[in-house]
RNA sequence: GGGGGUGUAGCUCAGUUGGUUAGAGCGUCGGCCUGUCACGCCGAAGGUCGCGGGUUCGAGUCCCGUCACUCCCGCCA
């Protein structure tokens, strides 16, 4: 045996007697001839008092921190004086009688016992192991367990069956690369990993199980982000057989309201139901489709304004097509001094817009570089349009349609982080709902799927054939929570008549659509009902309700950017004798002079 | 594939207009200390200033290249 109690559970009601504990020397105070020691395991810390004499100080005076020991001695109530309230197990400490050692710790690279302090990424991931020992990191994978025991037990309640389906499966249409998995048995053919179980949700559907969930890998060879591991992540994918888009939503909104309820600390959560917002009001008045709500603030198109005005810059970029965004922020701009808009135009500039073009509003006064170029009635009407009563300042970006709109989404949210105007303590969700079922390439012209191929285009079959193929929207659906997408979603297309049109519209044959993805129009040929899920991402979930701006703060084992495991040295190369099994020969790319590679 | 940021001791960082032997805190090692809880005090070791090249009498500092890490664009619903 090796521990009676955990280093969390010890208190007044257990002074006086003879306990074993087990743990990770955290903590050293050594005065001397008498010797503090933190000892530490998943439940907690106790403090451990050993004097000079005691076979347990000798042990312990020469151990380095973090090597695991267990140690037996007697609880002892603490003197008032020297309660620690820090600690749940601060009112008493455990004087020792014997130590033993059961693994000794090599000098640390980097301290386990610092909080807040930050460390290399490459260098933390390295040391894994170590990483996670980190009170904070240790928590937010305890939290992590917790959320999605949560939602499964939420997902069982609600009649979801939880099934699992294939991780070795054929490439999907999700549009990303796939991770390739060569075939022993069949040379020269591969297994994809799933970039979701996308279609055998959707075969589950087919096969009347009506109700299905899994807290499903998905894996996708494409680079990351801050918020998109590299290689792989899961998702809480769902599906469910004959409902509307608005049975799908009354589903997800109190499953996600109750684990931000029950997870969230605290903070504010969005009521029920929550917003829906087109694509094309999200892109108008938020220029993001995932638009953060906790930032009030708004865009205004003022285009017309500017092409009357006298404020050359615009008016001759609008008469090329250019369009004016404007966004009002109702404060009052006295205290902001020259700097801070300085700054703000430096930053616009590093974004690749021109500059950020801007009017001070107070006291009945106008100011600010462009003032000049605008009549009192103009300046009027940019207020009234802009939201700004009295005081305030408005902000204008000048692009093409699209690109104005973009630009100006990233200045409402650089605002409203500058003027520190974020609800704080909050998590705001929103639908966004209608995305285009097609989109134009700008540069090359050809019209491809906006989003997910299989949705149900709006209309259906009519709206196909009768339609201009970019005024057609799609039962097409996010989940957003604070500017991150939380989850993409659909009602599916289980028609293989209106597949097949849609497919045609994008330029794919029948032939080429019964080839790429003939496994789930079979099925749909035998009765399919019609059907619609979502997938939100559990990392990003967990990310959110652990304050954490990083995946892999949630991650136990997380790749680095470049989508290399650098502890347990993946991706790594194979045994000759593997390869020939594969039938397979590796063809490295070379180095070019010019310093790029070519096969 | 492209852009921004960072790179100085095991770790976190300082290092002036280019100027003697590159510093501090934490950690490590040694010594002192009986009530600490991020204990305290004294001392020591520890450096290819990411790497390569250049400018200069002289480069951690300036220039060019390169590598690593990171954030972003592309990509990824």
């Amino acid at each position: 045996m090796y521990r009676t109690h955990t280093c969390g559970e010890l208190r007044k009601e257990q002074v006086g007697q003879k306990v074993q504990l087990a743990g990770w020397v955290y903590r050293k105070r050594d005065h001397g001839n008498l010797l503090f020691v933190d000892l530490r395991d998943h439940e907690g810390v106790t403090q451990c008092v050993s004097e000079q004499g005691s076979p347990a100080f000798v042990a312990l005076d020469s151990m380095r921190l973090e090597s695991v020991v267990t140690v037996t001695g007697t609880v002892v109530q603490r003197a008032l004086e020297v309660v620690n309230d820090k600690l749940p197990t601060g009112a008493i400490e455990l004087v020792l009688e014997d130590v033993a050692l059961l693994s000794a710790a090599e000098p640390l690279p980097f301290p386990v016992t610092a909080e807040g302090a930050t460390y290399p990424e490459d260098l933390r991931l390295r040391y894994r192991f170590l990483d996670l020992r980190r009170e904070e990191l240790h928590q937010n994978l305890v939290l992590r367990s917790q959320i999605i025991r949560f939602l499964r037990e939420e997902m069982q309640q609600a009649g979801f069956l939880e099934i699992q389906t294939p991780i070795l499966t054929a490439s999907s249409p999700e549009g990303a690369r796939d991770f390739l998995v060569p075939s022993r048995l069949h040379p020269g053919r591969f297994y994809a990993l799933p970039q979701a179980p996308q279609q055998f949700k959707q075969l589950l559907m087919v096969s009347g199980f009506d109700r299905y969930f899994q807290i499903a890998p998905c894996f996708r060879d494409e680079d990351s982000r801050a918020d998109r591991s590299p290689g792989e992540f899961y998702q809480l994918d769902m599906e469910m057989a004959f409902v509307t888009q608005e049975e799908v939503f009354s589903v997800i909104e109190p499953l996600l309201q109750h684990t931000f309820v029950r997870f969230g600390k605290g903070a504010c959560i969005s009521d029920l139901p929550f917003p829906r917002i087109p694509y094309e009001e999200a892109m108008r008045v938020y220029g993001s489709d995932k638009p953060d709500l906790r930032n009030p603030l708004r865009i205004t198109e003022v285009t017309e304004v500017f092409a009357a005005s006298s404020f050359a810059l615009f008016s001759q970029a609008v008469a090329q097509g250019s369009r004016v965004q404007a966004i009002g922020v109702p404060v009052d701009p006295r205290p902001y001094g020259r700097r801070f808009f300085d700054e703000l135009n430096e930053w616009a500039r590093s974004e690749e817009m021109g500059g950020l073009a801007y009017v001070l509003f107070s006291d009945s006064e106008s100011k600010g570089p462009i003032a000049k170029f605008l009549s009192p009635a103009q300046q009027a009407e940019l207020k009234s349009q802009t939201g700004i009563a009295q005081d305030g300042v408005v902000f204008f970006v000048c692009a093409s349609p699209g690109k104005s709109l973009k630009d100006a989404g990233l200045v409402r949210k650089k605002l409203g982080e500058a003027f520190d105007l974020v609800e704080k303590d909050a998590f705001r969700f929103c639908w966004i709902t209608d995305f285009p079922m097609y989109e134009r390439d700008e540069g090359t012209g050809v019209l491809s799927f906006s989003h997910n191929p299989f949705s149900m285009p709006q209309g259906g079959l009519a709206a196909l054939e009768t339609q201009d193929p970019l005024t057609i929207k799609a039962y097409q659906y996010d989940i957003v929570c604070n500017g991150v997408e939380l989850s993409s979603g659909a009602l599916r297309n289980h028609l293989p008549e209106v597949m097949f049109k849609a497919f045609s519209i994008a330029g794919y044959s029948k032939e080429e659509v019964e080839a790429r993805f003939g496994g789930l129009l079979h099925a749909f040929q035998y009765g399919a009902p019609p059907h619609g899920g979502c997938a939100p991402g559990i990392d990003r979930m967990v990310m959110l309700l652990c304050g954490a701006s990083n995946l892999r703060e949630v991650t136990a084992f997380p790749l680095n950017q470049k989508a290399e495991d650098l502890m347990m040295g993946a991706p790594a190369e194979v045994q000759e004798a593997q390869l020939k099994e594969l039938c397979m020969s590796i063809r490295k790319p070379t180095a070019h002079p010019s310093g790029g590679t070519s096969l």
